[in-house]
RNA sequence: GCCUCCGUAGCUCAACGGCAGAGCAACUGAUUUGUAAUCAGUAGGUUGGGGGUUCAAGUCCCUCCGGGGGCUCCA
């Protein structure tokens, strides 16, 4: 045996892999959950009959805590069908964060359900039961699940290629199960159950309601709490609470889904926009804007008709149908064709912050999250085929950019591939799909591939921002596309004389400013820098008298471009304080007595306190620095 | 759209089928404050809308509206 330490050993064939690990006496042996033995994941029971590699994994692997968790979904499956002998079983996978489980049940779980069946899977792993691996033939499952009545299980067996299939068992609990499995429950730690809710089963709504319990466990207690914690600090930040705190924006009945921006929030919404024509003229982008309406027969030859239709908001004009704009191309398109273009023109790069509405449905709407109305930060750029790789590294350069500038340093690369409904050549997707992938290559990127997720009419690249609790966005798109400009005949005149077709990429960074708003607001936890606050600094005069002096700063500070507001009620000191801190205004400016004699501001940073009194001039210049560098 | 839970004052939340309440915010007055809540008072509600059961409904039932959680990360 070669182990992934670097060391080797011999064993007697048929030694399971827990045995070997006794025998290495290595420090591995309390924590390991299962193991690879030629980058195959199996249970440490596995027996080993031949010479190979074998790694083990822990908790610390992304495929222990996939075995783990999955182990976990296991057990609360058990415990589920000790306490509801007449639930059937669905699909209980490990998911990035936890696990879940799907039950076929007559009632909902119930809080107090939950609470039982937490105490149900604490005992079983504190039985410490062994979990055995049974391979068997699909035949014997079927029967062993249809003596079980379970039904979901048998529909999945049927599916199943191959002959053999393996069942999981520990005191008498038997689930059908590809595995591998933790080798004894006692290896599962703190299990802490998230709540139920209705999935469909197989995620089809055609299909019966199952009720998915969500969990999460951790080998240690502390991390268990750790991480519950830090759900508790994702509910703090929840925008949805910060935009009424802060009085961002708002929801209303008469207009579900259709975010309203109070002025604050408008100021949040303005600097981005700012930022953003400002780096993107910079890039040698043309800004353009496109009708919010476009007739039927557009959305006809756009293709939009068939594929998009359901999500349209459509109306009349002169008996004339039209519908409102669910995304910026066809406009774009038209810009493009207005006037004829030379290969010199080319690359042609246009931007649009088009405000697109789309109907999604009723159950999706979430905050800023999924609206139905948002402004895409949108572009189209028209190139050479020989110009699209370079297009494509100068949009990734950006999209970094951009995304550094707002603390998300972390960001995962996708790239999707021709999926099974597209229309092109294989010749063409071929292409495309090299541009993107060297693109990325080139810029020594490291991507995760999405076979078959690309759009139809062309591969795409996404980008995944990781934001300050390590949840990860898909913001930014990359999108080659060949479908519009065929169907809208585009072409430019070549070298040559010759009408060619050109190359569209289709590209988001941010993707929609609604979501990225909250996005932002959930990363920073409210606390904006400088640049985006919507108030940058409150002058809290300490009584009545310095009420004067405050309002001259505050309308020098105003005049210096600033945004500032000045607290003159009859309150304490502290209590004005505890208001700005509350709304999470970056600066405070004390003054009294001292400050107004000197003419000075005592500096007060947000969650920070105070810091000494400075002159005027050495706060605005302070100030101004903070907002240049964005920080 | 579907499943499920929820909807009480601007906000956060109480009230066994039996008189709709508290804190904060707002407003009025007093206080003039030195780095996270001064005191007192006033006002604020068709309990999301509509219908029903009941002597009696915020509470139970139906329905509509809105919101939360979720609806393949596949044995």
């Amino acid at each position: 045996m070669k182990f992934s330490d670097g060391s080797e050993g011999s064993f007697e064939s048929g030694t399971s892999l827990s045995k070997i690990l006794q025998q290495k006496n290595s420090s591995l042996s309390g924590r390991a959950l299962a193991a690879k033995v030629d980058g195959q994941l199996v249970d440490l029971n596995h027996a080993l009959g031949q010479d190979a590699t074998v790694t083990f994994v822990t908790f610390e692997d992304e495929e222990g805590r996939d075995v783990f968790w999955h182990s976990c979904a296991h057990v609360m499956a058990h415990a589920v069908k000790e306490l509801f002998p007449s639930a059937k079983l669905g699909i209980g996978p490990a998911i990035a964060s936890g696990f879940y489980y799907d039950f076929d049940v007559a009632d909902p779980f119930s809080p107090q359900d939950l609470e039982a069946i937490e105490a149900r899977i604490a005992k079983i792993i504190k039985a410490n039961l062994p979990l055995i691996r049974e391979v068997i033939s699909k035949e014997d499952a079927a029967s062993i699940f249809r003596g079980l009545g379970e039904t979901y299980k048998l529909e999945l067996l049927s599916e199943l290629e191959d002959e053999q299939v393996s069942v999981y068992s520990q005191n008498g609990f038997r689930d059908l199960c590809r595995g591998p499995h933790v080798p004894s429950t006692g290896r599962l730690g703190h299990v802490k159950l998230l709540g139920a809710a209705g999935a469909y089963w197989r995620g089809d709504e055609r299909n019966p309601v199952l009720q998915r319990i969500y969990g999460i466990a951790y080998p240690r207690k502390s991390d268990l709490e750790r991480h519950l914690k830090r759900l508790e600090e994702a509910k703090k930040r929840d925008h949805r609470r910060l935009g009424r705190q802060l009085d961002l924006f708002s929801f209303h009945p008469e207009a579900p889904g259709f975010p309203f921006w109070h002025p604050k929030g408008l100021i949040l919404y303005d600097q981005i926009v700012a930022y953003w024509k400002k780096v993107h003229r910079r890039e040698g982008y043309q800004l353009v804007n496109t009708p919010l309406m476009l007739c039927d027969e557009l959305w006809r030859c756009s293709g939009h008709w068939d594929n998009y239709r359901e999500a349209m908001y459509c109306t009349e004009i002169d008996g004339i149908g039209y519908a409102i704009k669910p995304m910026n191309c066809p406009g774009g398109l038209l810009i493009y064709k207005s006037s004829p273009h030379s290969y010199r023109d080319l690359p042609l790069k246009m931007g649009e912050l088009g405000l697109v509405h789309r109907h999604e449905k009723h159950g999706v709407l979430h905050g800023l999250f999924r609206v139905r109305q948002f402004t895409q930060d949108d572009a189209h750029i028209f190139c050479l085929p020989e110009q699209a790789q370079d297009q494509v590294i100068e949009v990734i350069d950006l999209s970094l950019e951009i995304y550094k500038t707002f603390g998300f340093r972390e960001v995962h690369v996708e790239l999707s591939t021709r999926p099974r409904k597209s229309i092109g050549s294989d010749e063409m997707w071929a292409r495309a799909e090299e541009t993107l992938r060297s693109a990325l290559s080139r810029k020594e990127i490291s991507f995760e591939l999405n076979p078959g997720a690309g759009a139809f009419y062309g591969p795409k690249i996404d980008f995944h921002i990781e934001d300050s609790l390590s949840r990860r966005w898909q913001c930014g798109t990359i999108q080659l596309d060949f479908s519009m400009p065929e169907r809208f005949d585009l072409d430019y005149m070549g070298s040559d004389g010759e009408k060619h077709r050109p190359v569209m990429i289709h590209r988001a960074i941010l993707g929609s400013l609604e979501r990225f708003i909250g996005i932002i607001i959930e990363h920073y936890g409210g606390d904006f820098p400088l640049w985006l606050a919507p108030v940058q600094a409150k002058v809290i005069p300490i009584s009545r008298d310095h009420v004067d002096y405050g309002a001259q700063i505050t309308s020098l500070l105003e005049g210096q471009g600033l945004r500032i507001e000045i607290d003159k009620r009859d309150e304490k000191m502290g209590y004005k304080i505890r208001d700005a801190e509350t709304l999470k205004v970056p600066y405070m400016l004390v003054v009294g007595e001292k400050e107004a004699s000197a003419r000075t501001a005592s500096l007060r940073l947000r969650h920070k306190g105070d810091i000494g009194a400075l002159s005027l001039d050495d706060v605005i210049l302070r100030l101004k620095e903070e907002i240049s560098n964005k920080t």
